[in-house]
DNA sequence: AAGACTCCTGTACACTGGACAAGAACAGCA
DNA sequence: TGCTGTTCTTGTCCAGTGTACAGGAGTCTT
């Protein structure tokens, strides 16, 4: 028998949000159980439902939306929307890094549920059309924006395998130096460098290692091709050669052209 | 009681992970359960131990190994270190397409378990050398192609809930119809399309509605970006007219989905 | 023929998410 | 004050999960 809450209509939704969030950030999404949310309130797991119809599933949306809360950078038309961009980028792996347990949740399933991230997306569209897309080209545009921003800091933040740290370390160096010795000429050359610091290859996960260059190289990758990617270069401020974009124009225009097959 | 396998040693780990991976197919990752797969292969669920240690999160690694065999195109030195990039980033997507529910193991937890991914990995190095990368800009850079390629397929497939379709298209659209008609002005004027095709607002997944306009301009975005970034342009036969490339691309990654193996 | 090894059968356990019925505390109203 | 309906909470219940563990068939080696 939990011990009896304080009062009576003290239990809110926001209340088991938090609470929920907290279970999250200390014990993993694996382990994460209504029964511990509740626990840590002081009820009956059932009365969760109560307050949070739908359950589990429920709960996580809710959490997901908790921990993007005011990521989005005020939209100040003073700021180009480059910069925007990256302030973006970085806010976002950020708030995702201080709960890192929540990534899996982001990086699966984003979906809008409490138009928090409304803001969000309005944000990514006005610095857009800001750089001059416009019609298709920037759902295409926007798309690239949130599935970078949410796949890298997923990727980043996934667990490495817990098991002894010092093992599973030395077992994929072994392996890279194994495999490496053999035709694989660009892993060996860079085999010490990967092993810490790249996808897949490391032992570390983002929690314990960030990779803060990386991303700021990804996005500064991202943001430069969505500059040449422009079919109408710029609004203001024209912001590169207009040869350059004209020529990659007429390619993307061309591939957009081959709508699905495949 | 299952039905009596038919002979003793019968039971193989392929077996197991092909057991698996049709479960996974049909029901789902949610639901997919070390008990269903035993069902499946007329066996008691702790016999999958034997071959399986580690179990489920294990078996779990193995499918997202298998869903990735052989997404690699062969390192051919005549293909353009873009257009083979180009190509990866169609058979991953590809590859996974195939099975959807597997989307959110690889971008959650992508590690290399078994060395099939190692192909994968030094291909894209291979490819990041040619365009001219060294030291820890490559490692940059391979995260980012990673990232990218994994994060979006990932989220391209992440499920719409599943209650009736009907009613929540119907809710997206109201949603995004009201907060629109505020200051939200870049959303009211793509709303359209937005719920259709974008991220977050779309009302359909991935595997219903595939994103693959986006995708290719994501792809284009990111290797555009991977070439302005570089630190040294290029290293052999020097990149040619940009105009030129782009149109020789799209024919170049058809040609080369030929020769793949399996 | 005997033993060792491989592979699988059973049993058992602690735990999960969630449906359900019923009860407690409150509100408004007579 | 007493009554009634609403809002929340309590308990109970169940099917189903992952996996540890003890053995028991079948096959191979000697």
């Amino acid at each position: 028998m939990p011990k009896p809450n304080s009062r009576r209509g003290d239990l809110t939704r926001e209340q088991i949000v938090s609470a929920a969030l907290a279970c999250l950030d200390r014990s993993g999404l694996d382990d994460f159980s209504l029964r511990e949310v509740a626990r840590e309130l002081g009820v009956f797991p059932t009365a969760l439902y109560w307050h949070v119809p739908g359950g589990r599933n429920v709960l996580l949306a809710e959490i997901a939306a908790r921990v993007l809360e005011g990521v989005t950078p005020p939209c100040d038309p003073q700021v180009a929307w480059d910069d925007w961009l990256l302030d973006l980028f970085l806010r976002y792996r950020a708030a995702v890094r201080a709960h890192p347990n929540a990534a899996p949740l982001l990086g699966a399933r984003l979906v809008s549920n409490t138009g928090v991230q409304i803001e969000m997306v309005e944000g990514i569209l006005w610095a857009l059309d800001r750089a001059g897309y416009a019609g298709a080209a920037i759902v295409d545009a926007y798309n690239a924006v949130v599935a970078g921003m949410v796949g890298f800091v997923t990727l980043e933040l996934a667990r490495a395998p817990d098991e002894d740290a010092a093992a599973w370390q030395a077992m994929q160096r072994d392996r890279v130096a194994s495999v490496a010795a053999g035709s694989h000429a660009a892993l060996a050359r860079h085999a010490e460098m990967l092993t810490r610091d790249a996808f897949i290859l490391r032992w570390e996960d983002g929690r314990t290692r960030p990779m803060d260059r990386s991303y700021r190289a990804f996005a500064a990758y991202l943001i430069a091709g969505l500059k040449d990617g422009c079919p109408v270069p710029a609004k203001r401020r024209s912001s590169r050669s207009p040869a350059a974009g004209k020529a990659s124009a007429r390619g993307k225009a061309a591939a957009a052209r081959a709508p699905s097959r495949r």
